[in-house]
RNA sequence: GCCGGCGUAGCUCAGGGGUAGAGCAACUGAUUCGUAAUCAGUCGGUCGGAGGUUCAACUCCUCUCGCCGGCUCCA
């Protein structure tokens, strides 16, 4: 972001915070930057403040602004300052100074409103020419839970209105593509509450989509030597009492009780591979050993953070469980980036941030293997040339790794592929190889999944591409639509021709003018629509309309099914939206 | 889980203590039409659920479930 932005919507962070000052008596202040697309402030308000009295809050802002009040700065002693904030009993900016390493601090002050701040600052307010306030929301004191929660207020600022404009109009645009909404129209799934919350159901065109997911993700694993592998949903506590996750996860884990036994909905499917590759002794010469499945997964998921396909308590992961040496990590990791990247391209995917989370506080195994390990990850990524951001301490406690976040129609980030390392499970299940030596070794175990969750990974598809979806993802790839019932047979011909060419295709012989036949297929989003009148039954052609107002004149019935077949089978991402 | 908001017909939404509304969809009929909405009629609701206040609650209050925007947490 421009540093000239990112000043004026800071100024219009402290403006606001003059506003509430203003309009709040008792208000106490925490901390209100700059951010992304706008700003923010967090409050300790002593009412509870609704969306409705934002316009109240952005009329007293309009007039700090108009009454052009000077940003001043002024430092001052630690101490000093900290006995003046302490005497307007604000706790937190308090703890802020205390936290600054310096022996001054800065200082601004605009009218009577003075705020701990390192600025800079706009000179004045009235500089001010384009801002609004968006929501208000609640967010932890320093973004811990056991903290007190604050009252925040987002807004954003542009240097003109029209920016201001088009921003607004940008997020309007952009919740349209929204996959709750699409996913809804286009028959894709739906949530039901009586069913429970982040449980998805599939109709029949999502399905569609999925299972054409599922065909790829076969396929490509099989390529690269990963066995498929199909494990149960449910397991007996021990199992992941072993696992330690019923002392790590256990708030996640859905449990039952059957025939006074305790079982686990499975959250994860590492540990029923685990038992499949201790079926039987390995050699050295097995490895690696990489273990595929599509394996759905149940987790508790807190209430507050669900949302439509993105986020929810069942979900499917193209998950898989490498059995390697330390040797062959490096390697091993590389191959699963080379996937994870052309998989990502091929659906079209352009738009994802890469991180290396590493070394957390609580971690087990020894540094020498974490260091090992992390910087396999790293070379890996750097060999390839692949931008990436480190997140120091984010790694899992049982080994680090790389994640990879697609992002959604608001450029919310969402983690999808991850690849991580472990060296924690081999040893609570104590799974070993016979080495060259002969004696038995423990291997390296590497957690990976390619699109992450089939869910989030439609969501994230169905925004990306609008609805669109590339014709081989489509559920409806052919729609033939007569312009009168008189072609009814021959549409009926065609559609026989392209189902023995396995295309899927319907029909809309309906008495119904084309026009208005072709407007419900565009707003299904249906890539060919055949327009079959008497014209084209004569010629024996059919005309041809692709999405996004299109109009490719008559052809052969052959050569569209020759066309589309093979845009079919290449997967062809080319968007006309 | 926490803070704030929202739940009215299949969908999108209006209404506001005194008989529940529109558009689209669905159904029926007419129309047989050339590239994003043909016309007319009909059907459709325990106003998310449970309590409470009131002569009277969809409307006010309490609780609860779900959804939305954030925070925290994650694929």
């Amino acid at each position: 972001m421009k540093e000239q932005l990112e000043t004026l919507r800071h100024s219009t962070a402290h403006i606001l915070a003059q506003a509430v000052a203003t309009l709040f008596p008792g208000t106490k202040f925490a901390i209100g930057p700059a951010i992304a697309d706008g700003f923010y402030y967090d409050f300790d308000l002593p009412i509870s403040l609704s969306q409705e009295q934002l316009s109240e809050i952005e009329k007293k802002m309009k007039f700090i602004i108009k009454s052009n009040l000077a940003f001043e700065q002024t430092m001052m002693k630690k101490g000093e300052a900290i006995d003046f904030f302490s005497q307007k009993g604000e706790k937190y900016k308090v703890e802020l100074i205390e936290n600054i390493p310096d022996e001054e601090v800065s200082i601004y002050k605009q009218g009577d409103f003075i705020d701990l701040c390192r600025g800079p600052h706009l000179k004045r307010t009235g500089e001010i020419k384009a801002f609004k306030l968006i929501s208000v929301a609640g967010a932890y004191w320093r973004g811990d839970e056991k903290n007190p929660m604050l009252t925040r207020i987002y807004g954003t600022a542009f240097e003109t209105k029209e920016e201001l404009e088009q921003h607004l109009h940008n997020i309007e645009e952009a919740k349209k593509r929204d996959h709750r909404k699409l996913g809804k129209e286009l028959g894709i799934f739906q949530l039901y509450d009586e069913a429970g919350p982040g449980l998805i159901y599939y109709h029949p065109k999502g399905a569609i989509v999925r299972e054409e997911i599922c065909r790829f993700l076969r396929l490509e694993h099989a390529n690269r030597g990963y066995h498929e592998v199909v494990t149960p949903h449910i397991a007996r506590v021990d199992l992941w009492k072993t696992s330690g996750h019923y002392d790590f996860y256990r708030e996640n884990m859905y449990f039952m009780t059957v025939d006074g036994m305790e079982y686990v909905l499975k959250p994860m499917n590492c540990p029923g591979h685990i038992l499949i590759y201790k079926s039987q002794m390995h050699s050295y010469r097995d490895l690696p050993l990489r273990f595929f499945e599509l394996g759905t997964v149940y987790r508790h998921e807190r209430s507050g953070v669900l949302h439509g396909l993105l986020r929810v308590r069942g979900f499917t992961q193209d998950d898989a469980h490498i059995f390697c040496t330390r040797e062959q990590l490096k390697d091993e990791i590389q191959q699963v980036l080379e996937f994870i990247i052309t998989m990502l391209v091929s659906f079209g995917f352009k738009e994802y941030e890469i991180y290396l989370s590493t070394r957390p506080e609580k971690y087990v195994g020894s540094d020498e293997i974490w260091d090992m390990a992390t910087s396999a990850l790293e070379m890996s990524l750097k060999e390839k040339e692949l931008p990436y951001q480190i997140d120091p301490g984010e790694g899992v406690f049982y080994g680090p790794k790389i994640d990879i976040k697609l992002k959604d129609a608001l450029s919310r980030t969402w983690q999808g592929p991850t690849i991580q390392v472990d060296f924690n499970l081999p040893e609570r299940f104590n799974v070993t190889y016979v080495g060259q030596d002969g004696k038995e070794h423990q291997p390296v175990m590497i957690h990976r999944v390619v699109l992450g969750s089939l869910e989030r990974f439609m969501g994230a598809l169905i925004e990306h591409y609008a609805g669109a979806f590339p014709v081989w993802l489509c559920p409806t790839q052919v729609l033939i639509a007569t312009i009168t019932e008189r072609q009814t047979t021959y549409g009926e011909f065609i559609q026989n021709q392209l189902r023995t060419n396995q295309i899927r295709t319907v029909t809309d012989f309906r008495n119904e003018k084309i026009g208005f036949k072709i407007r419900e297929a565009g707003m299904q989003k249906l890539p060919y629509v055949l327009i079959l009148g008497d014209n084209e039954e004569q010629n024996k052609t059919i005309s041809v309309r692709k999405r996004g107002s299109v109009d490719m004149g008559q052809m052969r019935v052959e050569d569209f099914i020759s066309m589309i077949t093979t845009e079919i089978r290449e997967k062809s991402v080319d968007i006309w939206s």
